[in-house]
DNA sequence: AGCACGCCGACT
DNA sequence: GTCGGCGTGCTC
């Protein structure tokens, strides 16, 4: 409430330039309103240097994404920093200054940019109501940092400061914090003597250098300790490193490494599960300097660390580092960007491999740290394949729903030890069956999975996108469908009478299991909630491949071949009898990579398909979705750059994908665009060419703050995103 | 999002 | 003349 007294009473009117105006404007308009002073801070004290504080007020509003002037009264002088949190009267009642009526709108949150010495806002300035902390939350470089977000995304800096700040917790500002620890010794490469470039790389980290890598790790469990260890590389050589994985489980896998390797309370683990305020309270002993190495997942991507020498992200293919809320950042993109301007190291590491992660090696950003060939067959299991041509041939493949080669590797295997059954999720995809003998509708051209796409409609083949007219069951005759969807559970239970001494276990959405022990056991799991067994597991069963290959997005092959990876890397090497049998077609891309392990070769060559076809990455693509007239009103009014290319727009799928969320499926349900009750929804689609990214983001921004300004109403209004991850 | 301003028609 | 409709534009 300080500095609000000053301004009330009466007093003269000001009569330095700008309030003048001001006046004027005010005397011309009506003469009959008395000569009131102009709502100003003359009168109140103010600062003596410096007197005008940029504050960025924190209303995700595109049109609201700049800068607003406000007078420092003295008594905040000392506090009002650049970077701390500050509550300012924001509104259009400011301006009424009719007498009686002095302060219009309400207060709200915003931070302090910048001090400045005069403003060159044209009216009379507002006071800064109040500074919240003396705390600096928003320094420069994530000031920097969370603009380039803003812009890269067609986002506003108050979204994106929504994700990069976490909110206040005064208890955990009043934590005093000590000295940092000095920093370390430089790590011995340990296996990172497995890669080529490994050692190199560690040697560049702790002689503060800036190497870019793309690192395919090798299967099994060392990729947390090598993590661990270029974070000490980069410690030895003064600087602060942030490591930043998909999930809570990875997480405290580094979490542990690094504390083995370089004690207790030398890093930091910031993950969203934390409270609020333990959250602040690590946050804070980063910013502040105290920690210097940090892990954690996406909002840690944004972490203050000091005096940035790495940055890491482990797994990109994951859909938990797309961020799902406005203006939704990818933690790659974004740790991209702190590499460039902060001039630090980059890491991507993952088992498998993206096509982004293909094409930084391609455009030459980033070097490939792979295994040589002997090194991965020394370290992956023996991968064995069922077709459907197996199948058809498979008479107890039929009737069990498991292929005669999964039962024989399953009973090989638990003779020594667990075996992990892949599982896609339930409702991954709509699987059609007959509704009478429940045997799966396949495409009569080439044996896909038919599909009910948009609701009643048609049928389509998930693989060759014939559509199917009069579907009849070749078995039974029968011309009623139903999905026919087999759960984990269900598997589990099929599986534990098929081997009745053997126990069951599940892992999935509902329950995730961490780890099991080395003993014989079937673990049921769906992608991304496989449990780490003790020793590894002595085999895998990857289940339903076609599922998880024939869904309707341009990621489907990656990502199938991303979590079989994920799952194979759990399971012990071909030396030790490692076996893993995946039930999908051998002749299909990602199937090939599986049995060669070849994420890369499967990576780059994906790329090249995309870069002939102009999808992205090698062109940037952005999504304009809404009610149909809507997103026709906003093509007409956006200013696109000439190389920019309309793509539809075309009826949104009914309802949308859920099964592209995050792996674990631990997060809620996630709003993917769904079209609101009854209305039609359509989504347009545009493309540029590679360097018209930046033209294009800032189009759609200035197109939608135009609109908003207008106050376009709820059904009028458009989603936009950068980069939308499932495009069919 | 709010909220005031201003330019048009109906009423005292 | 004056009140009040809502369309437009601004918020330091």
């Amino acid at each position: 409430m300080s500095g609000e007294d000053g301004q009330r009473g009466g007093g003269a009117a000001g009569d330095a330039g700008p309030e003048q105006l001001a006046l004027v404007r005010e005397a011309v308009r009506k003469a009959k309103v008395p000569r009131a002073k102009p709502r100003t801070w003359r009168g109140a004290a103010l600062a003596k240097e410096l007197p005008v504080a940029r504050v960025l007020v924190d209303k995700g509003v595109l049109h609201l994404d700049r800068y607003f002037d406000y007078a420092v009264p003295e008594e905040l002088d000392a506090v009002a920093q650049p970077g701390v949190r500050v509550r300012v009267r924001f509104g259009a009642g400011g301006r009424n200054v009719r007498q009686g009526r002095r302060e219009g709108g309400s207060l709200i949150d915003g931070f302090l940019v910048e001090r400045v010495a005069e403003s060159d806002y044209s009216g009379p300035l507002a006071a800064l109501a109040q500074v919240v902390s003396p705390e600096p939350v928003l320094g420069p470089e994530l000031l920097g940092l969370a603009r380039a977000v803003a812009d890269r995304y067609a986002g506003s800096l108050a979204d994106v400061l929504q994700l990069a700040v976490p909110p206040r917790h005064a208890r955990a500002e009043a934590v005093e914090l000590g000295e940092p620890a000095p920093p370390p010794a430089a790590p011995e490469p340990g296996t990172w003597l497995r890669y080529g470039r490994g050692a190199g790389f560690l040697r560049a980290l702790a002689g503060g250098g800036a190497p870019r890598a793309v690192w395919t790790a090798l299967p099994g469990p060392e990729w947390a300790e090598e993590i661990a260890r270029a974070v000490q590389a980069t410690l030895a050589s003064g600087r602060g490193a942030l490591v930043v994985v998909p999930a809570g489980r990875p997480a405290a896998r580094v979490d542990e490494a690094l504390g083995a390797l370089l004690g207790e309370g030398r890093h930091a683990l910031l993950t969203a599960d934390a409270g609020q305020e333990k959250r602040y309270r690590e946050w804070l002993a980063v910013r502040r300097g105290a920690v210097r190495a940090v892990v954690g997942t996406r909002a840690a991507m944004f972490a203050p660390v000091r005096d940035l020498g790495l940055v890491v992200v482990w797994d990109d293919g994951d859909a938990s580092h797309s961020d799902d809320n406005a203006p939704f950042p990818h933690v790659r993109e974004v740790l991209e960007l702190r590499a460039s301007r902060d001039k630090c190291a980059f890491l991507l590491g993952s088992w498998s491999c993206t096509v982004e992660a293909a094409q930084l090696v391609e455009s030459g950003w980033a070097v490939p740290v792979v295994a040589g060939r002997e090194q991965v067959r020394a370290a992956a299991p023996l991968v064995r394949t069922v077709g459907d041509g197996d199948l058809a041939r498979d008479e107890a493949a039929r009737a069990a729903r498991l292929p005669s080669l999964a039962w024989q590797v399953a009973r090989e295997g638990l003779r020594d030890g667990p075996v992990l059954v892949q599982v896609p999720r339930r409702g991954y995809v709509p699987r059609m069956a007959c509704a009478r003998c429940r045997e799966p509708a396949r495409c009569r051209h080439c044996a896909g999975p038919l599909e009910a796409r948009d609701g009643a409609g048609a049928l389509l083949c998930g693989w060759c996108g014939r559509e199917e007219g009069g579907w009849h069951c070749p078995e039974c005759g029968g011309y009623r469908l139903r999905a026919q969807i087999v759960g984990a559970r269900r598997t589990a239970e099929e599986l534990g009478r098929a081997f009745p001494a053997v126990p069951v276990r599940t892992s999935g959405r509902e329950q995730v299991l961490d780890t099991v022990p080395g003993t014989p056991a079937l673990v049921v799991s769906t992608p991304g909630a496989e449990p780490v067994a003790e020793g590894g597991y002595a085999a895998a069963l990857l289940l339903d491949g076609w599922a998880m290959l024939g869904r309707p997005d341009l990621r489907a092959g990656e990502d199938a071949l991303r979590r079989w990876i994920g799952a194979a890397a759990l399971v012990r090497n071909q030396g030790d009898g490692g076996t893993v049998v995946v039930v999908a077609e051998p002749t299909l891309r990602p199937v090939q990579a599986l049995v060669r392990w070849d994420p890369v070769g499967h990576a780059v060559r994906e790329l090249a398909e995309r870069a002939e076809l102009g999808f992205p990455p090698v062109s940037r693509m952005a999504a304009v979705s809404g009610p149909a007239q809507a997103v026709l009103d906003f093509l007409e009014a956006v200013e696109l750059p000439p190389d920019a290319e309309v793509l539809g727009p075309v009826p949104m799928d009914a309802p949308p994908v859920t099964g592209a969320a995050s792996d674990t499926g631990a997060g809620r349900a996630r709003r993917v665009g769904a079209p609101a009750a009854g209305e039609p929804w359509e989504r347009a689609l545009i493309r540029v060419p590679p360097g018209s990214g930046a033209s294009l983001a800032g189009a759609l921004k200035s197109a939608q703050a135009a609109r908003m300004a207008r106050g376009v109403s709820e059904g009028a209004r458009v989603r936009i995103r950068v980069d939308p991850l499932d495009i069919g």
